[in-house]
DNA sequence: CGGCATGTTTCGCC
DNA sequence: AGGCGAAACATGCC
């Protein structure tokens, strides 16, 4: 589902309903808190922020947590139009929230996710997520993984260590930055964890203006196909690291 | 039909 | 206590 650049996205997509107040609300109770619609309804929308991989809606304080699938319609547009694991279809019956502002017909906000295994919540507590992966520097990485026995991939997957790195983009910066994945966090000298940062610092934002988090080296079609690397030509491998599949050159990813 | 999927939470075991 | 790996969650798609 989405990562940290696909959250951006539509974080900047809904700037666009700041200032508006919400005038009516629908939930699916099985994604949401109890009171969730009294709790919102009223509010007027101050803000709209994104940590991590969370998107925040300031003043009813809704926090959107997208899982899997989780996808935003602003006001009848959808900044992304198809999430690279699902059709192109939109269901209104895997709607999980609407808001509704000044037009009563359409909402302003749809929250649709298929598998549903995204959340909306309130006030989300923000404060347990690591940097986020915007805000990242050689220092503050090293101060978040070096003391991690655990694969680096898994660790960068950790939102309590980084946040807003998703399968795809983890995969990334270990390619660019020449790392693999599976070495442990803490065997990373201090080279090396400039190199990440830097991947990091650099490639995300190419992904972002590009459209997203299949937009990288490591597209979904090379993921499936493992052609051969195109950096080096070395073979390109799949592993399962942390429970996810990781794909990394076997020939510079050292 | 079997297997896989841009994620997070929970459980059992150190 | 806290880190780690595996399993669970839920459902569409190839």
């Amino acid at each position: 589902m989405p990562e940290g650049l696909e959250a951006e996205i539509w974080r900047s997509a809904l700037e666009s309903v700041v200032g508006r107040t919400v005038t009516a609300a629908w939930v699916d109770e099985r994604v949401s808190p109890s009171g969730f619609v009294d709790a919102v309804v009223g509010a007027p929308i101050v803000g709209v922020r994104r940590v991590g991989k969370v998107v925040v809606l300031d003043g009813p304080d809704i926090g959107l947590h997208f899982g899997m699938t989780g996808r935003i319609v602003v006001d009848g547009v959808a900044p992304i139009d198809r999430l690279q694991y699902s059709s192109g279809r939109d269901d209104p019956s895997w709607d999980r929230l609407r808001l509704y502002t000044d037009d009563r017909n359409v909402p302003a906000v749809r929250f649709n996710d298929p598998r549903r295994l995204g959340r909306v919540s309130i006030d989300p507590d923000l404060s347990v997520l690591g940097v986020d992966f915007t805000a990242v520097t050689a220092k503050r990485l090293a101060a978040a993984i070096g003391a991690r026995e655990a694969p680096v991939k898994s660790v960068l997957l950790d939102q309590h260590a980084v946040a807003g790195l998703g399968n795809m983009c983890a995969d990334e910066v270990l390619w660019w930055s020449g790392i693999d994945p599976h070495r442990p966090a803490s065997s990373l000298d201090g080279s090396e964890n400039g190199a990440l940062a830097r991947a990091i610092r650099q490639r995300l934002p190419v992904m972002l203006r590009r459209g997203g988090s299949h937009r990288g080296t490591l597209s979904p079609e090379v993921r499936t196909a493992c052609p051969p690397c195109a950096r080096d030509g070395s073979p390109l491998r799949r592993d399962t690291i942390g429970g996810r599949t990781a794909v990394w050159c076997s020939g510079h990813q050292r």
